[in-house]
Formats: structure tokens, C-alpha cells, sequence
DNA sequence: TGACGATAGATGCATCTGCATCTACATGAA
DNA sequence: TTCATGTAGATGCAGATGCATCTATCGTCA
């Protein structure tokens, strides 16, 4: 594809949606998990991560990967998501540089109390506004833009 | 339509692709801005809008509601574009509690060469990877979930 | 083996954000 | 006019982020 400097007017309509509505879902939903005194869109992200990894755990290398968060940003939440129990760290035996972190059993818990406010923003902000069709559509031509893009 | 606590399928996949293209697509913006010196996405933001509200210039309460910035976040920022000579803080006649903020030529022609930038930004993250249809029905998906909605 | 570049993760420091609150002015009712 | 309430914008403080750099360990190649 041609390569433009200049974006064409259809470019520049969806990036300024896009941005203007993933700032404003943000927000709600960051909004609806304040509101029940629970902790940051981020821990879930990390809390997800870990619990879909099981037992096994995961390296902190691993999780910048999945959740783009910077690795300073990682090493940060981190600790302070062991220093309120939600995760602990092993020691890995073939690595000495490197550490395991594992999900808590309090840590699934408090994902779980997240998800039920998570959730039902999820359904409100964007299942309840579009159809199954469409939201597969939006899924789509978002997966496009990724990088590596996501082809389905 | 009714109201569900737990989001479907479909529902979730749209939202963690909209969280992941739209954190890598501003982060990728962010990363070309800084690689030309050039001040941070939340400045543009400001400046165009203010370019496009012209000489009359816009209150700070009108660019929050444009903007979706809090409200000490802008008045922080527009500190930060006056210390830089990018605005101006004009005292209003008719409310002795306002200000109109106004862009002067040094605003406009940083904003122009953000927008060198920025504008291939766009262009190479979006407008290269779908066709103009794709992009007009991205626009409509994402305008049906703003709030409020735009219907177009 | 020993040296060297690469990788995992932590951290000091400056800046930025979020929250609550503050000041100043405006508006409207008594 | 006076007072209560509301709105515009600024700011002190605590916590989070970004950047650069640091330490520790790993892997490789002479």
C-alpha cells in the first residue's frame, strides 16, 4: 500500500473515534471499579494473565508481552500487587536473574469481584450498544490494526 | 435492550481488541512525536482544537468538554502551552472568574509541525491497513459507542 | 576458563496525574 | 443588600509514570 504522509479524511474520522471512544470506555469503566472500591483497570490485566497461566505462573518478561505495559511499569505493580497478597513470587530454578509470579488465592478472588463490575461495564458500554454481527465486525477490522495484525 | 451483567462473547472480544489497538496505536504516536522533539499527543489535542475555535479563542471549561481532559489536567496543561508561548490567557469581560485561551502564531506552527508527524502516523497505522469503506464503517461502529451516540 | 555483550528485573529522579480542596466571582432568593 | 449556593479555575499533596541507569545473571565465543 502507498505510503502517505497525509491521512486521508476517513483515516482521520476513525482515529479520532477511536481514541476519543476508547478514552471515554476507559474511563467508565475505571469509574465503575472506583465506585465499588476496587483496584485499577491494570491489576486486572495482570490478575487475567496470571490466572489464565494456572499454576505455572509467569515470568515478568511474559507479562509486558501480553499487557503492554512498560517494564518498569510491570516491575512497579508488581510489587505492589504481592505487597497486598494478590500474587506472590518464586524463585526459578534454571534462571537465577529471574522470578515466577503466581496468582494468589485471594488474588483470584479479588479478580473475581473486579470482573463482576468489569463485566457488566463491558456489557453496558459496548454489548448492549451494538449487535453480535456487528461487534464481530468491529472485532475484525480492530484486528487489522494490531501489529502483528489479527486475521479471522 | 436488556441489561446483562455478564458481557457476551462478542462483547469481550471487541472490547479487549479496542483496549489493545487503541493503547498500541497512541503509544506508537507518542514514540514518532518524541523521536521528532516534539511535545506529546495531550498538547495537540489543545492546540487544534484552539486552532479550530480561532481568534475568539475557547474557555478552559469548553476545551474540557471537548477534550475529555479533566479539569485540573487542562489547567495544568494550558500552564505548561503558556509557559512555552504556545497560548495566550486573555481575561474575559463579562466573567471576572474566566479567561478565553487563545493560540498565538508560535501554537499554530507547532501544532503544524506535529501534524507533519502525526498525520503519518495515521496514515501508516490506519489509513494503510483498510480501505476507505473499512474505515467509514469503523467510524459509524465506534460512533454508535459514544456517549452520546453518533448516528451517521 | 574468562571476558563480553545480552537479558531480567529494580530503582533514583523528575514529571505528571488524581483527589480533594481552595479562592474568586456569579447568580438568585429573601 | 445580603446570604447561600453554584461555577470557573488553581493548587497542595500523595501516588503513578517515564526515562535512564544499575545490578545480577546468562550465554557465547576466544
Amino acid at each position: 500500500m502507498t505510503e502517505k504522509a497525509t491521512p486521508s479524511p476517513e483515516a482521520i474520522t476513525a482515529w479520532a473515534r477511536l481514541m476519543r471512544v476508547s478514552r471515554q470506555l476507559v474511563e467508565n469503566a475505571e469509574d465503575a471499579l472506583k465506585a465499588g472500591s476496587l483496584p485499577p483497570l491494570a491489576w486486572y490485566d495482570v490478575l487475567h494473565e496470571l490466572a489464565e497461566a494456572g499454576e505455572g505462573g509467569l515470568r515478568p518478561f511474559q507479562l509486558i508481552e501480553r499487557t503492554l505495559f512498560a517494564q518498569y511499569n510491570i516491575s512497579r505493580l508488581l510489587a505492589r500487587l504481592e505487597a497486598d497478597g494478590l500474587v506472590e513470587k518464586l524463585k526459578v530454578a534454571d534462571d537465577g536473574r529471574g522470578q515466577t509470579i503466581r496468582v494468589t488465592a485471594k488474588g483470584r478472588e479479588t479478580r473475581r469481584r473486579m470482573w463482576a463490575v468489569y463485566g457488566r461495564s463491558i456489557a453496558e458500554l459496548v454489548g448492549a450498544k451494538l449487535s453480535a454481527d456487528e461487534l464481530k465486525m468491529m472485532s475484525a477490522l480492530l484486528g487489522r490494526l494490531r501489529d502483528p495484525p489479527v486475521l479471522d
